[in-house]
DNA sequence: TGTACATCAGTGAACGCGCGTTCACTGATGTAC
DNA sequence: TGTACATCAGTGAACGCGCGTTCACTGATGTAC
């Protein structure tokens, strides 16, 4: 069989593409090795010359799921400077939208509870996502305190993403986006949104 | 071996007390039936004789585990009312406490990401916990409009859990304990508790 | 009051299944000569 | 330029294990007579 040079490293980021996919909508306990690996069009056996154990797949698809994130909301904000890009990262975020596709949404929000049951590697991984994500967000808020930023960076995420998370815990409809409606109004008030006209509130 | 007549409503209780700490330390899908029944004393055969499936029990743990979060925050707040009480139960939901023992928290911080994957009959319990809990916290609210106060209820139940379930996700302690200061602080600020002198911000 | 039988919570072996992981093997291609 | 060998990504059978569930059985007690 002997591939070419990169077909390795290409075979790698196709599975690991599928991983960060399953692992956001199955859960990191969820998803099976040979399910990826099928997905991908391969046999499970072969799953072993990529990565030493299934621990190190997940640690993989969570740090591309995080990648995903950024270059996701970096499209959706575009030129946008300030709170103008990160009333148009909250917009998108807290959605019926982002809801319905776990998949490919934020990690946080569809395996935070999944994370105090995981290994080492994986909640490093993690615990970098989470930083980088709350960093970006501390940049398109005003103020000079960079610490206070920060903090309110946290805090939103916290809340943004909870928003996100208890509004796919509940299997009724309207209550979740009542949440989602609920937090969007109460998280552009607390980061200093101007009000946008045509939103419902 | 025939007991007398309470001893199975009596056994029964046993095993979803042990199931509703176990559901939330190691997650729905993270127990197993004949670990539940061990702790209880009993071999894993005799589980059928009290649920149809393990999934009933996971419902009844569930339920379980709202109610004790209702009991126990009736007795943290004890006399207090209004935003008093409601502060009184923020100190002890957004707290490291919370964070070391998910196996007697709030389900909800525990448990979110889990339920988009559990069948209908947990699905209906959740929801219905949920509600609960936010009609009591909506209860301790000022103001006249009842459904302004459900909402930012609401609201406030999405940082609080969000807080504690992103703080257990990280594994940095000190990440995790700044998550939940933050938190804290904006909470009461939101809800319009007066600043307590005693606590740092 | 005494005896025979019915009940049923709990036992423990067994089931089929899917999981992560291992391993002997394959065979197309790159490399050495 | 041609031939022999080494490489190694991928195959597919097999492993041990724990899971949820089933089932024939047990035996102390309640009930019928």
């Amino acid at each position: 069989m002997r591939y070419t040079e990169a077909h390795k490293e290409e075979t790698r980021k196709k599975v690991v593409k599928a991983a960060a996919a399953a692992v956001r909508a199955k859960g990191p306990d969820g998803v099976g090795v040979a399910e990826i690996m099928k997905e991908v069009g391969l046999t499970h056996g072969g799953f072993y010359a990529h990565f030493p154990s299934k621990e190190a797949l997940v640690a993989a698809a969570i740090g591309e799921a995080f990648d995903q994130g950024r270059r996701r909301f970096g499209r959706i904000t575009g030129d946008l400077k300030g709170l103008e890009a990160f009333a148009a990262f909250l917009e998108s975020y807290v959605s019926m939208e982002h809801r319905a596709y776990p998949e490919r949404g934020c990690p946080v929000a569809t395996i935070v509870s999944d994370l105090p049951r995981q290994g080492a590697a994986v909640r490093t991984v993690f615990d970098a996502g989470v930083t980088g994500l709350i960093s970006r967000i501390a940049a398109w808020l005003p103020g000079d305190d960079i610490q206070e930023r920060q903090d309110l960076a946290g805090s939103l995420v916290v809340e943004m993403a909870g928003a996100v998370s208890l509004s796919r815990a509940v299997s009724d409809e309207a209550m979740a986006e009542r949440f989602l409606a609920q937090s969007r109004r109460r998280i552009r008030a607390r980061a200093g949104v101007s009000d946008d006209p045509e939103r419902t509130a």
